[in-house]
This record gives C-alpha cells, sequence and structure tokens, in this order.
DNA sequence: TAAAAAATCATCCTTTTGGGTGACTATCGG
DNA sequence: CCGATAGTCACCCAAAAGGATGATTTTTTA
C-alpha cells in the first residue's frame, strides 16, 4: 500500500516545515507545501494529494476557508484545519465547509498525528458506507408500532431498490407474502409508496 | 434557549474541576461529573445530559471506550474524547465508537471550546440533515451522459418520493413530460426503477 | 396451554410505472 | 442558417406496485 500523500496550506514556514517533519516521521508523504492561496490551488490541480492540512489563518486576503470551500466543492479529499485564535464568525464559516477535523495550535507531534489520524478514518468510513445501512432500533424507536423482523428485511430490500419479485425469489416466500409485508410497513410508516418510505427512513 | 447540559467523565479530579469551569465560563451547564464508569452510567441513564465529555484513560477496568460504545447503543448524544497518550490500539477502538470529536490533553481552555463547539456542530448537523440534498455536479461527474438540469430535478423529486403526477403537478408540465424525464434518467444512471436509482444516487 | 403476534399465501381490482416510438418547439453555438 | 440539445407532449402496451379482505400456519409469550 501506497503512502498517503498530504499536502500542507501554512503561511509559516517555521510550522510547515516542523508538520512535514512529523508527517515524514510516521510515514506519511508531504506531497507539498504551499504558502499562499494560490500556491495551494496550483498543487491541488497538479499535484492532487490524498489528503490537506490547512492553515484557517492564511495572511492573505483569501484565507484557509476559501481554499475548503473550493476542496470540498471540487475534490473529493479530506482537509483538516489548523486552527488557533479561531473568532466567532472564522469558526462559523470553517465549520460550514465541511472539514474531517480539526486540530487546535499550539500543537506537538501526537496532537498532529491524532488529528490526522483521526479525521481521515472518518472520511474514508464516510466514502466507503457506500450503503448506509438501516437499523431496525432506531427506526422502531420512532414508530408507534414497530417493525417486525421480517417487515425490516423487506424494507431493507426495498431501500437497496430491489423489486417484489427479486424480494421474494431472495427470501423463498410468494410475491404475495412480499406485498403484505410492504402494505404493513406502510400502514406504521405511514406512507403510501416505496419512495416515500424510503425518503422517511434515510435519516433515521 | 435552554443551556446545553453536559456530562463530563474523568478520573483526575483536578482536571475535571478544571473544565467544569472552563464550561460554566463560557455558558455550559456541567449535569455532573462522573469519576469512574459506574457513575457515569448512572448519570447517563438518570440525569441524561446533551453531550458527553469523556477521558478515554480511566483508571477503571473498564475504559472510557466501553462508556462510549454504550452511549453510541443507547443513546443518541453525542461524545468527545479527551485523550492524552492514546497507543495505537487504544486509538483504534476509540475511532470505532464514533465519537463527535476528539480533544487532545493538556488543552486550555480555548481547546475545549474549540472542540466542544466543532463536536456539537456536527452532531447537530448530522441529525438535522433529514434529507441530505443531491448535487447535481456530484452526480454528473459519475456519468458518462449527465443529466440536465430538469432531469436532475424530477430525479430530485423522485429522491423525495414523489409520484409522477405530483411531479406534474409541482412542474406544470403533463405527465407524459415526466415520465419522458425518467425514462431518460433510467438511461443515463442505466437503472430500471425509481427505487434503484435512489440506491444508486443515495451516496454520491 | 391458550391467546396474541408474526408469517405465510390467495384473489380481485385499481393505480402507477416503465418501455418504445414519434413529434413539435425553443435555444444555443458555430 | 443549420445541427445539436433540451424540453415538451401523446399514445399504446406491459409490468409492477398498491388496496382490501380473508384465511392458514408458526412462533411467541403471558
Amino acid at each position: 500500500m501506497s503512502q498517503i500523500r498530504i499536502l500542507i496550506v501554512e503561511d509559516e514556514p517555521l510550522i510547515a516545515v516542523d508538520i512535514e517533519q512529523v508527517l515524514t516521521d510516521i510515514n506519511y508523504e508531504v506531497s507539498g507545501i504551499a504558502f499562499t492561496v494560490d500556491e495551494a490551488l496550483h498543487q491541488l490541480q497538479h499535484n492532487t494529494p490524498d489528503a490537506v492540512l490547512l492553515d484557517i489563518n492564511l495572511d492573505d486576503e483569501k484565507d484557509g476557508i476559501y481554499i475548503a470551500e473550493i476542496i470540498h466543492q471540487q475534490y473529493q479529499i479530506p482537509f483538516i484545519f489548523l486552527t488557533s485564535h479561531a473568532d466567532r464568525h472564522t469558526l462559523d464559516r470553517a465549520k460550514k465547509s465541511n472539514p474531517a477535523g480539526y486540530i487546535v495550535k499550539p500543537f506537538d507531534e501526537k496532537d498532529v498525528l491524532a488529528g490526522l489520524e483521526i479525521a481521515l478514518y472518518n472520511h474514508a468510513q464516510k466514502q466507503t458506507q457506500s450503503q448506509p445501512k438501516l437499523s431496525l432500533t432506531n427506526i422502531n424507536k420512532k414508530l408507534r408500532h414497530p417493525l417486525t423482523d421480517r417487515e425490516f428485511a423487506v424494507l431493507q430490500a426495498i431501500y437497496e431498490g430491489q423489486t417484489n419479485q427479486q424480494m421474494a425469489n431472495a427470501m423463498f416466500v410468494s410475491v404475495n407474502t412480499i406485498k403484505t409485508h410492504i402494505a404493513n410497513i406502510y400502514l406504521k410508516l405511514d406512507v403510501p409508496s416505496r419512495t416515500a418510505a424510503i425518503a422517511k427512513v434515510r435519516s433515521w
């Protein structure tokens, strides 16, 4: 497995080099160091890293959050903020840019390692849970009349896009049985269709 | 709006009181302090807080991650780890328990504030994004034949559980038009049904 | 062990979707 | 001005899904 390549965006050279040292020590590869917004954007485009460490308070008219927004919109890679004196307004903007994590300055080697690992892990989680599974307990928590195991299995299958016939085959029962389960699901969820059911439980 | 109530789980009294001071200073309410796992569980059940600050390295045979797992499974509240000397194995377990955030010790007032705010915000985001919106650009990034604006609007409506007739009414066109759009969507997404379309784009 | 709940299947009928095809109009870029 | 693209609509037919009702068999549980 090849190394994870990280871009550091930090206008203070001493800190930047410091971080670079830490990262290479613990076996990450630093794809580049950008001291300005423009350098960062250039690096992103021409030498795309796997993750970005991003100083919020760049000494530039466009700050780190500006870069964050671009990363969020155009690239699919996680970025972690390095924050020091984040005022409330800056913090608000930062939060909305969907960062994978934060590391609060002043930080030592351990902080960077922990923050980075955790952020990367979380991001990976988000990416790989391509089929976010439904949870029976979570769903039933919200229902007066809880779903039975069988009904839940059917709901799962609906959620995954299966037809009634496919479910019947997979579960070794007749389509009529599936339809009965579905009718009961609709009653309990108070919806009129499979798509409505999906929309309703999606966030549960 | 009432104060956010926070439970502190920390076996070192000096640190615990320290954190309590910080939190009350910045207008959070500390619902309680637990020095042991049992105390923590008791507090959770009988005086349920809105969030938990959780020391990973409790001096107990059951550590903070044990509590984290219970919180994750039984309560819907966010928890933030206070970590100091997290070894790799502990870190691995911690990551899997789905924390809302981390704060690395030694921390000062600013760290706690920033970590807590961010964690709570992220958690709130997760909870409230009941209808995660689809993104045309994200979807088109993955398609050979990109969706048109109109097709995307229809896909959105499908995603929200609408019927063809409802869409037609809402968009002031005939059901036939909607059906044409849907047929084209299926071609481009390479799916045979609305539920399959939903399942396919859900994670995009 | 008797009652309740869950799972199974059927039948009839209606509505919604999906597939295929053709056509008209508006817009935009060369 | 022409061709490509997008948006609109129609008609036909087939397949899938939904609504209502009743019934039988397991399984659970009080």
